[in-house]
RNA sequence: GCGCCCAUAGCUCAAUUGGAUAGAGCAACAGCCUUCUAAGCUGUAGGUUAGUGGUUCGAGUCCACUUGGGCGUACCA
């Protein structure tokens, strides 16, 4: 429908130069009676042109050369928006894409040929993954997904970090569970890691070696158990929400290959650093930030800015078309800075977009559950994965905007995962289902012969939706915004609920049945994209 | 103090990026199963979009200020 009137509007491009001076935007209106279409064009050429808008409207419609058999009829109404009536056997043909491209449908090719990088998670080894993990985990994964729908070839890549001070006192903490363990009167400081974990991990070494490591230093054997043990977790509580990473980088790197120098190099070359108090700062106030900052400490340690933008230039020198990094509110203070650094550089910023979400706030019995890893106070992903199951996980924090705080009770995640709406759209795919099992014993087969039977409202309602879907998933890709793509389904769900009560298959006309369980299929086959999108199960019985 | 994000129905959130009469799900109330899955459908009720001004054909959306919250503001990451 959208693509018919893009052609349209090119085609008019001819005659109509003002077209090809606005960007032309068709959206389906809130209110049926607006049709199934609208455009707002000769409004804002109204502007432009200083022309009244209902004038203006009336000689683009002059000049489009439409089917009949196609557009049914064009109104302009209210103050000067054009409204496309579709003919509903126009509308049936839809069926006929869906299931011609079945898997494929909701693809497209618009950026094809171009390389993205996803960088997400990127949590140190210091822990098992919190459910605030969850979200960037899970949010991060379905934008490559979405990316890899509009064509992009995706890699999802880690960035951690298992050296520095934090991954010491993790040694350390570890260290100090073992001496424990062995009878020592230990006093554990407060500020060390507190979990169950570092015991666990403490345990499986003693029973390694028993008394062995009780002169080992903290970086040792503690440290570098801690760390496997950890990361072993934290790729198993991925795969259990179906993360698979392309690659891990470790910030190691960057100073194994001498990355870390030669980037300090550039800086004093290019004048863009200076030293001060025996530490090394960045010009980022001649850069247009608010204030200059210690890239080397006085110690000689680089602080966490001048890795971060060495691993940028890793990933353009790597080639990619599109580079997102995914993070959490609590790190939105650091970008701007890597920002600048490497637009200092001259590297082409543009082709970055950071994307920060908001904080997950626990519910527990009514009250906020305040998270720290190091305090161990936090409910972790797979804890949650344990109580409600990877789909509703996967779902839950794809269903809202990354720019609100989600505030995920706990309690109410339990007992209500049947009233969760992603069972409602599961729900409508195993319906389908069994109406294509019960259909089949009567004798029935899907026919595209006849589809512009398909007249009703409710049958009508969710082929328009169905055109609606591929131009969705573009949308929500390049605005990377996963909810965009439950709301979608949970509207087509609802369209097709909404159908199955009203128009009975089994007892219909056999033309008539046969065209409705085509639909059937059209509809089950754009739920089960849209969930692969999301990477929740599309089951076949419930 | 300064910077970023946010404030929409009782609760959790949408709103095609400036469009027409602001929508869903929970929760509440009233209905619908001898017929393809009632994990469903239909209806009722619920709003000064935090507040005040401004920009224009048109504002929940943009701008300014105010109020209230989250996150930052390290020679931690």
């Amino acid at each position: 429908m959208k693509n018919y009137l893009i052609e349209l509007f090119n085609t008019a491009q001819a005659k109509l130069l003002y077209l090809s001076e606005i960007d032309l935007t068709f959206s389906v209106p809130s209110q049926s009676n607006h049709g199934d279409y609208a455009t707002n064009a000769a409004m804002i050429l109204s502007k432009k042109l200083k022309r009244n808008p209902k004038e203006i409207a009336n000689e683009i419609i002059a000049n489009l050369d439409f089917d009949k058999k196609v557009i049914e009829k064009i109104e302009i109404a209210g103050p000067g928006f054009i409204n496309f009536y579709f003919t509903s056997s126009y509308n049936s043909q839809i069926v006929k894409d869906v299931l011609h491209e079945k898997e494929n449908f909701g693809k497209s090719k618009k950026s094809a040929g171009k390389k993205a990088m996803v960088e997400f998670i990127s949590a140190n080894p210091t822990g098992p993954l919190t459910v605030g993990h969850g979200r960037n985990a899970v949010v991060g994964d379905t934008v490559a997904n979405m990316l890899e729908w509009i064509g992009y070839s995706v890699d999802r890549e880690y960035y951690f970090n298992n050296a520095g001070r934090q991954m010491r006192v993790l040694g350390d903490s570890v260290r100090m569970r073992y001496l424990e363990l062995l009878g020592q009167n230990i006093q554990f400081p407060d500020d060390y890691y507190q979990g169950e974990y570092i015991k666990e991990i403490a345990v499986k070494l003693k029973i390694e070696y028993g008394d062995k490591l009780i002169d080992e230093d903290a970086e040792g054997k503690f440290k570098q158990a801690a760390e496997e043990e950890i990361f072993a977790d934290i790729i198993k509580t991925m795969e259990r929400i179906k993360i698979r990473m392309k690659n891990f980088y470790n910030e190691n790197t960057l100073y194994e290959k001498g990355k870390i120098k030669a980037l300090l190099d550039e800086f004093k070359k290019k004048n863009l650093s200076y030293e001060k108090d025996e530490a090394v700062w960045l010009k980022l106030t001649e850069l247009g930030n608010d204030m200059d900052k210690v890239i080397v400490k006085a110690t000689g340690e680089p602080t966490y800015r001048l890795p971060d933008i060495a691993y940028h230039i890793t990933k353009y020198d790597r080639k990619y078309d599109l580079m997102i990094d995914l993070f959490g509110s609590d790190h939105s203070a650091t970008y701007p800075d890597v920002l600048a650094g490497l637009h200092a550089l001259g590297y082409d910023t543009n082709k970055m977009k950071v994307l920060i979400h908001q904080f997950v706030t626990i519910m527990e019995k009514g009250e906020v559950v305040k998270m720290s890893t190091r305090k161990a106070n936090y409910i972790t992903l797979d804890e949650l994965v344990d109580e409600v199951g990877s789909d509703v996980v996967r779902y839950f924090f794809n269903m809202r905007s990354i720019t609100s705080h989600l505030n995920f009770d706990l309690d109410l995640a339990k007992k209500q995962s049947d009233e969760n709406p992603v069972f409602y759209l599961q729900y409508a795919h195993a319906r389908i289902s069994s109406i294509l099992r019960m259909t089949k014993d009567e004798g029935l087969n899907s026919s595209l012969e006849n589809l512009e039977l398909l007249i009703t409202k409710e049958e009508q309602n969710l082929l328009k939706k169905l055109y609606e879907f591929p131009h969705d998933v573009i949308f929500s890709a390049e605005n990377y915004e996963t909810n965009r793509i439950t709301s979608y389904l949970e509207e087509l769900a609802a369209l097709f609920h909404r159908f199955y009560t009203e128009c009975r298959i089994i007892g219909s006309e056999k033309k008539l049945a046969e065209a409705r369980i085509a639909l059937c299929i059209a509809v089950q086959t754009v739920i089960k994209n849209g969930l692969s999108i999301l990477g929740v199960n599309a089951p076949e019985k419930m």
